[in-house]
DNA sequence: CGATTTTGACCAGCGC
DNA sequence: GCGCTGGTCAAAATCG
């Protein structure tokens, strides 16, 4: 009497797509409780999921009821006899139609968007080798015998790296008679930048401007200033303190961390309270991991590395965005600048350094390093009441977040180590603390807007004005599509070995 | 017990 | 050469 259509006779497996974030499932199986001795007297619908429904059951309507009983094997028998089994296999027929259509739509997505990441792979490698094979800075002292080649790249040997995992961030090449190239090579031993040909180096950057010509030679370095009430802020890597000093000038000490990812990685940071305002931590940069990043610390890498950029720009052209303080050795980025109606200023001579677009952004020298400084501690409403000029927004970090280009964690954790979570959720970046991508590009949908109950109309508009600028800022940013990219790959990866995010 | 932080000592660069 | 300063080392202390 019964005749059961096995699952597997109507659709084999299930599938599993995963595409930027996006799941695409199809497990759902769909025609299992498809049973021709269920189905008397039942209609079925296919919807727009393809899931088969059957609208009514029987045996739920005929519970206790030995007449209706009856009738169900009446309809039954009616069933076979008016040919309503074949009429239902017909339309299972259909269903497996729509099942095709459907995993033949399935695969053109996914070519599409391998074709897409391929697009994106090329684009990226268009734009990002020409930080990489053009060897961005060089700092010469005049006539002196320090000549050090200070790089600011994306280190060649990543180019075969497999993991595509991306190391950014700032190198030193050392000429050979260098003094102090001596000491720092032993200690950048892994960092195995190639030293382009000299003569190229030569034409390339015979004609530096009068700044970078006084600056000694070091390794420079990129600062980051922001409001934070923590020791450190969680820039996604993995940091290890080794030293603590008080700098003259400056009651606040200064503390001296390394990068412990490798236990060979040269990069340095020291965190030191500015002494105007307490509240301000500065977080100085210095060195290239030689290590893969996670893509939380590589964004903060590609951050920093964007900005030291800035150091290429001022060396190799004249900027007339920038200004020249020879006595002080500080360059800002401010004084050509001019503010489109989102707040967000656009110096049309240096389009391709976002950074330049942010008016607190200085560069100087400082013990002999060339350093930049990011100043994210402005706020726009004060700017704008003074200047035509924007900064970006300086919110107060949580004790836990401060700058933080990872995606948002559960943690509340006051360490500069970065959480776990960084790692194993790379896809969302946040930006100015917690404030994922999506929330940036919509600050006010509906999940959220719990958050800001407590926030004035003019508040959102100001926060979504300045998350918007940040992420042109950071979108426009060759090295921040690069981390993105590192993003993408990843979640490729991950969705060839079958994880879901 | 290993990892991390603290802290005084040490070193190198620089100006005088 | 000397002193000052920034930066690093390394042993001890502390933490988890």
């Amino acid at each position: 009497m019964s005749s059961t259509i096995p699952p597997d006779n109507i659709t084999k497996g299930s599938t599993s797509m995963e595409a930027g974030g996006c799941s695409l499932n199809m497990e759902k199986s769909m025609f299992s409780f498809f049973d021709v001795k269920e189905v008397a007297n039942s209609t079925i619908h296919l919807h727009g999921d393809q899931t088969l429904i059957s609208e009514t059951s029987s045996q739920a309507m005929n519970d206790g009821d030995p007449s209706l009983s009856n009738e169900e094997d009446d309809l039954a028998e009616d069933y076979k006899k008016d040919g309503r089994v074949s009429s239902a296999k017909a339309d299972m027929g259909q269903v497996r139609e729509e099942n095709k259509k459907l995993k033949h739509t399935l695969t053109r997505v996914l070519k599409d968007y391998e074709s897409l990441q391929m697009h994106f792979n090329d684009f990226f490698q268009q734009e990002v080798p020409k930080v990489s094979e053009t060897w961005l800075l060089i700092m010469r002292k005049r006539d002196g015998p320090k000549k050090v080649n200070c790089l600011i790249s994306k280190s060649k040997e990543d180019d075969g790296d497999d993991d595509q995992e991306l190391k950014l961030g700032l190198a030193l090449r050392i000429r050979p008679n260098s003094k102090i190239g001596i000491k720092d090579l032993k200690k950048d031993e892994t960092t195995k930048a190639m030293e382009p040909p000299v003569n190229s180096l030569k034409t390339q950057r015979i004609e530096e401007n009068d700044l970078l010509d006084q600056i000694p030679l070091k390794k420079a370095r990129v600062s980051v200033k922001v409001i934070c009430d923590t020791q450190t802020m969680n820039d996604g890597c993995q940091w290890r303190k080794y030293g603590q000093k008080i700098a003259k000038g400056n009651p606040c000490p200064r503390a001296y961390y390394r990068c412990t990812v490798s236990p060979s990685c040269p990069v340095r940071k020291h965190v030191q309270r500015c002494a105007e305002d307490r509240s301000v931590l500065i977080t100085t940069y210095e060195g290239t991991h030689n290590h893969p990043l996670s893509v939380s610390a590589t964004a903060m890498a590609s951050t920093t590395s964007a900005a030291a950029s800035m150091l290429k720009s001022t060396s190799t052209s004249s900027q007339p965005g920038l200004t020249t303080t020879a006595a002080s050795s500080t360059t800002t980025a401010s004084t050509t600048n001019f503010s489109n109606h989102h707040g967000m200023t656009y110096n049309p001579t240096a389009p391709q350094y976002p950074f330049y677009n942010l008016p607190n952004t200085t560069i100087s020298t400082y013990q002999s390093h060339p350093t930049i400084t990011l100043d994210l501690t402005s706020n726009p409403h004060f700017n704008r009441s003074t200047s035509s000029n924007f900064a970006m927004a300086a919110p107060r970090f949580s004790s836990s977040t401060c700058l933080n280009f990872s995606s948002p964690s559960p943690s509340s954790s006051s360490s500069p180590s970065i959480e776990s979570s960084n790692y194993k959720n790379p896809i969302a970046f946040s930006y100015l603390g917690r404030q994922t991508l999506n929330e940036a590009l919509y600050p006010t949908s509906p999940h959220d807007s719990y958050k800001n109950n407590s926030s004035s109309a003019s508040q959102q508009q100001h926060s979504a004005e300045t998350i918007a600028a940040a992420t042109k800022a950071l979108t426009s940013n060759p090295s921040f599509r690069s981390a993105l990219a590192a993003s993408i790959t990843s979640l490729v990866r991950n969705a060839g070995g079958g994880a879901k995010i």
